[in-house]
DNA sequence: TGTACATCAGTGAACGCGCGTTCACTGATGTAC
DNA sequence: TGTACATCAGTGAACGCGCGTTCACTGATGTAC
């Protein structure tokens, strides 16, 4: 992949001034285009208008860039989560909807940045920060768990962990297989937001009664 | 990445004889050990033992043959899901839970696969037969849904498509975020088949009620 | 069963290219006094 | 407020390398008669 570089006069200092930002945003841009895997560490130079020898200055290699880019991507995400629960309403069920919404959300509107976090290409390697920051987002659905739990009673109270990570399986699930680039499977029946509402639904629904007999009659 | 050649002692005639065979079990080692975007199109004739130019006699480019190994990927997935619903016994729900082991089982025993089936890495692009054989695979899981929708009553009978679509991507969430390698994800309080089982018991179990109030008391 | 010949599946050398990375450098910025 | 100087963030040329791809070729295989 050969990129024309961008318009020079687009910068008249010799200073970039905010580069570290620019190649971020640039690796979006790229990973937007050609996939995580579609451009090497000269091209992303070239795109944003700089020396192959200057991103060096900022990031170790394309790996530390990547990495980088997706642990920005697991903070907005974190954010997003939890402005989802903050905003979502008393109710524990609906904020947990709307979690969910701002989880398929994102993988909506950043398919870019959903690549990087989630590797679906070039995976990056752990980076200082990345793991931390995933770990963040995972505890915001963790906590949301925590309070749909609680709200059953004792004795078929739900371990809120497990809740947590069926919850996040299946929006992460939903995201990958159907909401993400080139997902692989044609028409559905239902968008992703409605197909993982009723999951959701279901899923809460089952909580709340004491394992059994599954299905079957009523 | 670069590559000795492989024992060159291994073959003693001219012709290789099964070399596209070769090629597709090559790539599937080299994506085992570097990831589906850790080699290039060389370094798989090299370690195939062939000249660089051997390749192009059975594929394209490249991502002819990734997409090749995805194909033969999702018949075997296909075949294994058959199998798991087939032997699961006369229960619909046990075989389903069989199934949802299978999916787990096909990640973890073909993690390069997986990888290059669900383009955790350079997805390959479509190739005639690849989205066939991913259909197909889909399929079986598609049928077993349709199988466990008809064991409930009419009145509540939930659509087929819409629980296969709920089944599929709680499978393949779990098994992406905590089978496949790379997994970001640390410490769980159970395995990921027990918290496939668990999930899909609540799943049914939520299914059998008529949509109400979900959750909160008994 | 032999033989001539077409076809096939490999070789290996060659090409131009862009990559990642380094280097000495230079222009701009910030700060001490 | 001026000025000297250290530091910083960029340049651009250069390097060796391996890539993807092509080419004329050659050894092996299969088949017609």
């Amino acid at each position: 992949m050969a990129f024309p570089p961008r318009r020079s006069a687009e910068r008249d200092t010799y200073h970039h001034g905010n580069l570290r930002e620019a190649l971020v945003e640039t690796v979006l841009n790229l990973i937007g285009k050609y996939g995580p895997a579609g451009f090497s560490f000269a091209d992303v130079a070239r795109a944003a208008g700089v020396s192959p020898a200057a991103p060096y200055r900022h990031f170790r290699d394309r790996n530390a860039l990547l990495a980088e880019v997706a642990r920005r991507g697991f903070e907005r995400f974190a954010a997003d989560l939890e402005a989802a629960w903050n905003h979502g309403g008393p109710n524990p069920m609906a904020a947990m909807e709307a979690c969910g919404r701002a989880y398929l959300a994102f993988a909506r509107r950043e398919p870019a940045s959903f690549a990087a976090m989630f590797g679906l290409g070039a995976a990056p390697e752990d980076e200082p920060g990345l793991s931390a920051a995933a770990d963040r987002a995972f505890g915001v659905l963790r906590r949301a768990a925590e309070a749909i739990s609680a709200t059953y009673p004792g004795p078929n109270r739900p371990p809120a962990l497990m809740v947590a990570l069926h919850l996040w399986a299946e929006a992460h699930g939903i995201a990958s297989l159907f909401v993400a680039p080139g997902a692989r499977l044609g028409q559905l029946p239902m968008s992703p937001d409605e197909l993982l509402e009723a999951a959701l639904l279901i899923y809460l629904q089952g909580l709340a009664l004491p394992p059994g007999r599954s299905g079957g009659g009523a």
